[in-house]
DNA sequence: CGTTGATGTGGTACCGGTTCCCTAAGGGAA
DNA sequence: TTCCCTTAGGGAACCGGTACCACATCAACG
């Protein structure tokens, strides 16, 4: 392995000098600088980024913490990561927490002990105290959705409240004029949003009954079950708005088996935006979150904050946008 | 940040003795062992894993190289990877490759630079020339499904073709008279593999025809226009066998959206396994790998590589199994 | 009783960069 | 002419570990 004194010697100067050269600070001759990459050339030299980890503490390296890559939201937010974070020239490790704050706390041990500069969060069991632990090792961190109670992070997210209106004025416009609404774990603040939407603009219709909302596990099989359960509790809903889209995807396969029409006696909308909706058939209205889009986001805000940049620890709130398919057609003789 | 010589001088031993106790190797009397133990719990003592990499040339990571973590087929295999790689204290690094061969030079570049103890490969560019680097920077590797041509390597995969012949054996059984095969794309081996398996299976079968095996492109709309082309071309098929889970779905749309009956007019098998299958409906009858096994078993035969374990470099073919489902029902009317 | 080997520990030279400090020359301002 | 600033580049400490080597005991053995 070569290394920075084999060029210094090769060019006839120092380390030090090498180094300039590398990192393009400080000054060096421009005759200088020619020979030094030549010889960076001629002995294909490449910096140890353990060594260089170590010297000045930035290891080019941020970590991408999430629930579950095998929930379907978390692969495109991982994708859009990765080609920001490369695109910067930086490195992604990442890791499951499975929702576990102790599994999320040893992470953060070993991205300490990495030099790991700069950690994403995104799933939602981040504590008060891991916050502060945070920042008094000085690591930048941005939160996907949102941030532990009581403490000012970077957070992005998108607007599920307004989102849940969305769905629901769609299904209303749609024709639908019972419409009942699955959601899922109230700790999840996104789940909680989602309800509230709901709730909000139903509220004063006069079908509207608390018992239309039945809650859900965010997964596939939740989804089956509360739209069992709710199939049998009000037989006449035509539409449901579900809290995501995995469960969505539930719904639709329980509606299907119950032999219900899809959307000509129950309508479906969902929530996120993953690939999933457009795999089944009919294909499935969602309101879309911009899932790249997050994940470039808390990216790039990470590293301006990895290189200093004084970002305003605020909330991003990203919009989502409807879109409407064969879950909801509104005349399907056309 | 307290460092290894804060341990030393807090339990008046040097920073040998302090090492030895870390890493449990060396002499060490048990009494020393002990104060140093101390120390290190008094002064909440973390050893600086990016230093260690440096004189030890050990980082602790290993990278998982993939054409894209998007592909539903992937989440899981990075989620196993991840688990076992965790469990024996590494931490993963994630690249997508997007199956471009100087994509993964350029991480190969990166991993190098960084000490990255060894790299799982799962894209299928992977270029002679490049193991041939590797070896010669003694990383070590293990490859998944397969290796270049004329290179020995640590293999994991599958067994494709006994997957295929599972695959049509069963639609014959459930009674299909006319088998179709929807293929991947031919310079990818395992497509290559479950061609093979079908043409073997089906061509003493006097209905058999070349033109019953359609090109597809291992994506959702690839399966989408190759059943619809296979269906207008042979209207009398009664069986498909699709190359991937990804395409099985598209079939399963297309046919749907024909008004061709699933299973009943037509019965579709896919192969990997992806829990996709189990979304859509009817639930679709797949091969499926054993998927995490695949990336927990190259994790591990990675990681006694790294630990210097002589590992043979030999193809390690999984099993495959056939998934019965909806999509292949024999008798809908019990 | 001298030798040998196991046990226990410290010293120190790395690993391969970065960075601060020092020297030095040249040119413009006072 | 003196002083100071800019440009240029070398030397060496340092980042925080690891690992080799030297040295010191002490018990066992021939």
């Amino acid at each position: 392995m070569t290394t920075i004194r084999d060029v210094a010697k090769l060019s006839g100067v120092s380390a030090s000098t090498v180094s300039r050269v590398l990192n393009k600070n400080g000054y060096v001759n421009q005759e200088t600088e020619h020979k030094v990459k030549q010889a960076i050339q001629k002995l294909q030299y490449e910096p140890n980024a353990v060594a260089r980890g170590l010297a000045s503490k930035k290891t080019g390296t941020i970590a991408l913490i999430l629930p579950n890559i095998t929930n379907p939201f978390f692969p495109e937010l991982a994708r859009a990561v990765e080609d920001v974070a490369r695109s910067y020239g930086y490195t992604v490790l990442f890791g499951n927490s499975d929702d576990q704050g102790d599994k999320e706390k040893s992470y953060i041990e070993v991205l300490k002990q990495r030099y790991v500069d700069g950690i994403i969060f995104s799933s939602h069991t981040l504590q008060r105290d891991d916050v502060v632990r945070l920042r008094s090792n000085k690591i930048p961190f941005v939160v996907l959705d949102r941030a532990p109670v009581g403490e000012a992070c970077s957070v992005v997210r998108s607007n599920n409240l307004e989102g849940a209106r969305m769905a629901v004025r769609h299904l209303l416009d749609r024709g639908s004029r019972k419409i009942a609404h699955i959601y899922g774990p109230q700790e999840i603040l996104t789940a909680k949003e989602r309800l509230k939407g709901y709730e909000e603009t139903v509220k004063d219709f006069g079908w509207y009954t608390p018992t239309l909302m039945v809650p859900g596990n965010f997964r596939l099989d939740g989804g089956m079950s509360a739209a069992k359960e709710l199939m049998q509790r009000h037989p006449d809903v035509d539409g449901i708005f579900v809290g995501n889209d995995l469960m969505a995807v539930g719904v639709l396969k329980t509606l299907l088996r119950m032999g219900i029409k899809v959307p000509e006696q129950v309508a479906v909308c969902g929530f996120d935006g993953i690939h999933l909706t457009e795999a089944v058939e009919p294909e499935i209205t969602t309101v879309a979150q911009p899932i790249y889009e997050l994940g470039a986001l808390a990216t790039k805000l990470l590293i301006q904050k990895v290189n200093g940049v004084d970002v305003e620890n605020k909330v991003h709130e990203l919009e989502v946008t409807l879109i409407p398919r064969d879950s909801t057609r509104k005349d399907t003789s056309l």
